[in-house]
DNA sequence: CATATTATAGTGTATATACACGAAAGAGAG
DNA sequence: CTCTCTTTCGTGTATATACACTATAATATG
């Protein structure tokens, strides 16, 4: 039994989406993180530090998102909260952890990206940024 | 603060998936089903009686996926599994209600697949179908 | 300063997704 | 018929995502 073909815009893009994640985190795996995590330290290093709220803003996830992807990161030690206590702005920023595994991802995150050109071609992955300014 | 741009063709297509499934499933939300659910007692339609694994194997979702996914379809009555006590297979099937709410969503499905349209163009929406082949 | 408003954040709940693991039905070999 | 191997499935655990609701810090208004 074949897989069948949907006809419906969203159920397409959820799946290539789907099978785009599954590249990148394949090839980031030795890193022990996702692409989704990794760009959040990527997000993160070109923002400085910054709150729950800003981050949210500029990644354009929701905030309650945030706090809940972001607690593996806090936990494991890629990130730091260096709020004062009692604040209620949170001041997020990488540990030097942090910075180190956003380094080593960095060729592996290439690779990704070069395996995708491989197989959308130049056309079809630029495509994906057009594609991404319109929604 | 603007939302970032990155670079990531993976975040990209991430995102778009999630401006679109948003899209879809506010257009769904009288019938009371996200795009997803709808696709699956679609799939299930044109499938007819199948075991979950049948199923897996056409949406190219994971069998465990599944598993989780059609629980609230069956506890509300979308669906039903008609297999035998004591049975390994499961045999699901659309109830009544998960026919007729089939059709009912039919026209505000092509009413999501139109503004998506609008949004992208003939070209880009077609774009989508591609790429999903070649992933 | 006291009060009203707004900004910031967390939790409860729900869907979506998949890997690792284990249970049990069913099929095949002897 | 029994034992093995394969198929089919569910659960535990983890990430990803967002809406409704609540709590509280910060700010503006009088």
């Amino acid at each position: 039994m074949p897989r069948g073909k949907s006809l419906c815009y969203c159920i397409n893009l959820r799946r290539a989406a789907n099978a785009v994640t599954a590249l990148y985190d394949g090839l980031l795996a030795p890193i022990g993180l996702t692409i989704n995590q990794f760009s959040l330290l990527a997000s993160l290093s070109t923002l400085g530090t910054s709150s729950i709220s800003k981050l949210a803003a500029y990644t354009g996830l929701d905030r309650t998102t945030l706090t809940r992807t972001l607690k593996p990161l806090l936990s494991q030690g890629y990130l730091q909260d260096q709020s004062l206590p009692g604040a209620r702005n949170r001041a997020l920023c990488l540990t030097q952890r942090g910075v180190r595994t956003l380094k080593e991802g960095l060729p592996l995150w290439r690779q990704a990206q070069s395996r995708l050109e491989e197989q959308l071609g130049q056309e079809g992955a630029r495509w994906i940024y057009e594609v991404a300014e319109k929604l």
